[in-house]
RNA sequence: GGAGAGAUGGCUGAGUGGUCGAAAGCGCUCCCCUGCUAAGGGAGUAUACGUUAAUAGCGUAUCGAGGGUUCGAAUCCCUCUCUCUCCGCCA
């Protein structure tokens, strides 16, 4: 949520920020609520004051011992009144919730310029892709031949969108977890969390997924449904809901891997073929809790811890820096890590990192007390994939290929592979 | 799934319809006293929102959540959530 009192006093502002992002806010319908919001809530709370202020006469006339008739009678007409001036603002406050809420976060001011993924801004790139002496094939392709990737036995059991592994291939996406794991752990500070992979929609709202993007979700049919969680940020983020840290417990690091599950809505058409764009896919992500003071820092870091993950596996890779009109909602600034795919012959995304400023932290009610002041302050929370398991599965089977279509194992997978050195072949 | 108990401020814990945003203690902050330490005395110590130039005043809301009764609810009624104990079941 954009705090709503930079909402207020400089309207024209806000909207020329999110007109960057090609959203068009109606500051003229946003202004006329807002003028109607504070008329009312004025009206509400001196009807309230005085009412308050009836009640406690009553109260200390009583304990006099004095008649109160008379001033029950006064009191009388004030209930109705004040029945229509609450019901009139909680109107006009759900207006205003609901526009709060659709509202994207504002994007930081080096955001680059730009309408589409086409005017990203590439800041570095790592590596170069290989030359291979034969032309290198998708890992679908790979899949079938191995045996080991099996999309018509997913599609029997659960419909387009889903994968069978087996053997090598389940391994090997075990071992990048265990590996991205181990390294976040030991190396970069995270705390390793399980988390809960079905939440409330409060938790959704508290990330910015709700209530925007209800279509993009799996829910469970109950009256108070469940939600499968599309990240691991839900959750991991929404450990600081509703709480006030002390300045000491931050900044706070947290990684957790969970399967991630999302309907891809209006994906049709995009990605069909093979594992990219799947309806459940395992990630290990990467969540920073930290005072205001210390986000944009906290960005760079971020990004470089999930860097190195594809650095070790000797992925090439480039660092884009979202344009303003691709980046996410609840973002103010986000680096996409892209890396080089051989079968398709371009950088595709493998993590996303992004900078939420207090855009969730004020959803969710997540603040740290000021050590100075000893006053709660919102919090800034951020987020990547440290990374994506599946695509770096398939970044792996592509960039690792032979001839013979095995795959060799990276020499940073081996702790976890066994004897295993290649699969297949 | 069944039975019972409970949920109050940073913590402990009082409060069963009326100056209760809430006693008391602990903790914390500031001041005084004081060779040091310990002890003692005094003052202060929630959050959000609104209004406002203001983190000054003033107002509103908040005693697990949501509804209701009442002129007035932490206190009464209803629904829900969570925690604890016992039983059952289970990985």
């Amino acid at each position: 949520m954009i705090d709503p009192k930079l909402l207020r006093a400089s309207t024209a502002e806000v909207a020329a920020n999110l007109a960057r992002r090609g959203f068009d806010f109606d500051a003229d319908a946003y202004l006329a609520l807002e003028e109607k919001r504070k008329a009312l809530q004025i009206e509400t709370e001196t009807l309230k004051s005085e009412k308050n202020a009836s009640a406690k006469q009553i109260g200390q006339a009583k304990a006099r011992g004095e008649d109160i008739e008379p001033l029950l009678a006064a009191v009388k007409s004030f209930g109705d009144r004040l029945d229509e001036a609450e019901a009139g603002l909680e109107e006009v406050l759900e207006a205003l919730r609901d526009i709060e809420l659709g509202l994207p976060n504002l994007v930081a001011d080096d955001v680059p310029d730009g309408s589409s993924e086409h005017d990203n801004v590439e800041v570095r790139r790592w590596s170069e892709p290989a030359a291979f002496p034969f032309d290198p094939r998708d890992h679908v392709s790979l899949g079938a031949d191995l045996g080991l990737l099996d999309f018509d036995a997913a599609a029997r059991i659960s419909g387009s969108r889903f994968a069978v592994m087996r053997g090598g291939l389940a391994r090997l996406q075990r071992a990048l977890v265990q590996f991205m794991l181990d390294v976040h752990t030991s190396e970069h500070g995270y705390q390793e969390t399980y988390v809960p992979y079905l939440v409330q929609a409060a938790a959704l709202t508290g990330t910015g997924q709700l209530p925007k993007f209800e279509a993009d979700l799996f829910k469970t049919t109950d009256e108070t449904p469940f939600y499968l969680i599309p990240t691991a940020e839900v959750p991991l983020t929404n450990l600081a809901r509703d709480t006030i840290f002390d300045a000491d417990q931050l900044p706070l690091r947290l990684t957790a891997h969970t399967p991630c599950f999302r309907s891809e809505a209006g994906s049709y058409g995009q990605d069909t073929r093979g594992m990219i764009r799947q309806h459940q896919f395992e990630k290990v992500e990467l969540v920073h809790l930290v005072p205001a003071s210390q986000s944009e820092a906290a960005l760079e870091e971020l990004t470089s811890h999930a860097e190195t993950i594809l650095q070790r596996l000797e992925l090439p890779y480039r660092v884009v820096s979202l344009c303003a009109g691709d980046i996410g909602f609840g973002a103010t600034k986000t680096y996409d890590l892209e890396v080089w795919l051989p079968g398709q012959n371009k950088y595709r995304e493998i993590s996303s990192c992004s900078n939420c400023g207090d855009f969730q932290a004020r959803r969710m009610k997540a603040r740290v007390r000021n050590p100075e002041t000893g006053k709660p302050e919102l919090i800034h929370t951020l987020n990547g994939s440290g990374v994506a398991a599946g695509r770096a599965l398939i970044a792996v089977m592509e960039n690792y290929q032979q001839e013979d279509g095995s795959i060799r194992v990276p020499d940073v997978l081996k702790p976890w592979m066994g004897d295993t050195e290649v699969i297949g072949g």
